[in-house]
DNA sequence: GTCTATACAAAGATAGAC
DNA sequence: GTCTATCTTTGTATAGAC
């Protein structure tokens, strides 16, 4: 089972609309297209009346981080359960960020507020990496790596003609 | 020696002292901070003046890019003509980063406009890790790797108390 | 829970005088 | 080359009525 060990802050149901909202605003157009004027466009109300339900607009964003870390780790965990290999992890971890890229690029870029994170979620969604290769080490060195080639994918960073899918491989290779 | 294959756009000198100011304000306070505004305060002048040197801000970003990827791709060039070895390698792609770390997150950050790059000078950047590995796919692989840590590592990404140095020896080890 | 009206701030950019 | 004045857009957020 993937059930998350974690305490996650409960939402009101009209909390949850609006974060659905936003979601599919910032996996459709990315962080920056997320106003709280088109928010609550998206909504069919006016930017104010999010002010009911939410304090301000940071507390979108951390909502929404941890949706990600959520994702992201489950997809990992369950993964890992089924098959604990340094391929089957990378090949979960890319899949599961191409899915959502925009929800992927504001989870793991810029300032973490990690005061603003439910307890023990980042170490959770971690945890997989350090499954897969029994050193907390190797595992950061792992996780930034696929981090940076998941990133530099999703950026188009990559020169065109680049053979993603077997830089993935020589990743897990080198991990292996 | 370092010396740049690449043909460089010409700066008039008055574009020289505005891209410096700029770099400095993005170095010491981030992209975001970078207003026309700001800019041109900081050169003592006002705003609208700016677009007498430059079309506009997306200008402003293409040269800081460049001058990133030179600054990069020359103390790369640099130390792998002195010691073409993986951790030498890594060694100065996380010093020069952490020497201009806002200047290294705009230069590997969000989509780049490659038509706006002086032809070779991407490639120019990216030879050392080929260099080094004697193999595209493993150099590509190596360089994502790298940029992942360094950005996780720029941004406070890693949890705190972790052992970065111990994680960039596994990248190094990992790729040997 | 939603509305209108509004305050407030900041941004990019242009026109035209000097 | 620089200025002032201005346009235009966009954003977060609050007050108070309904």
């Amino acid at each position: 089972m993937t059930d998350i060990p974690i305490e996650l802050p409960a939402r009101s149901s009209r909390q949850a609309e609006i974060l659905a909202a936003a979601r599919r605003r910032v996996e459709a157009e990315g962080w920056e297209a997320l106003s709280m004027r088109a928010l609550a466009a998206d909504l069919g109300i006016r930017a104010p009346s999010l002010y009911k339900h939410l304090p301000n607009k940071d507390a979108v964003r951390t909502q929404l981080l941890i949706d990600a870390f959520v994702q992201m780790g489950q997809a990992c965990w369950q993964v890992i359960e089924a098959e604990a290999s340094v391929p089957a992890l990378l090949r979960a971890y890319r899949a599961t960020a191409a899915e959502s890229p925009e929800l992927y690029r504001l989870a793991t870029s810029g300032p973490l507020d990690r005061a603003a994170l439910p307890d023990g979620l980042e170490e959770w969604s971690g945890q997989p990496f350090f499954t897969v290769v029994g050193n907390p080490v190797i595992a950061q060195a792992l996780w930034a790596a696929a981090h940076g080639l998941t990133i530099l994918e999703l950026d188009g960073r990559l020169p065109p003609g680049s053979d993603v899918e077997a830089a993935w491989g020589e990743l897990a290779e080198a991990f292996d």
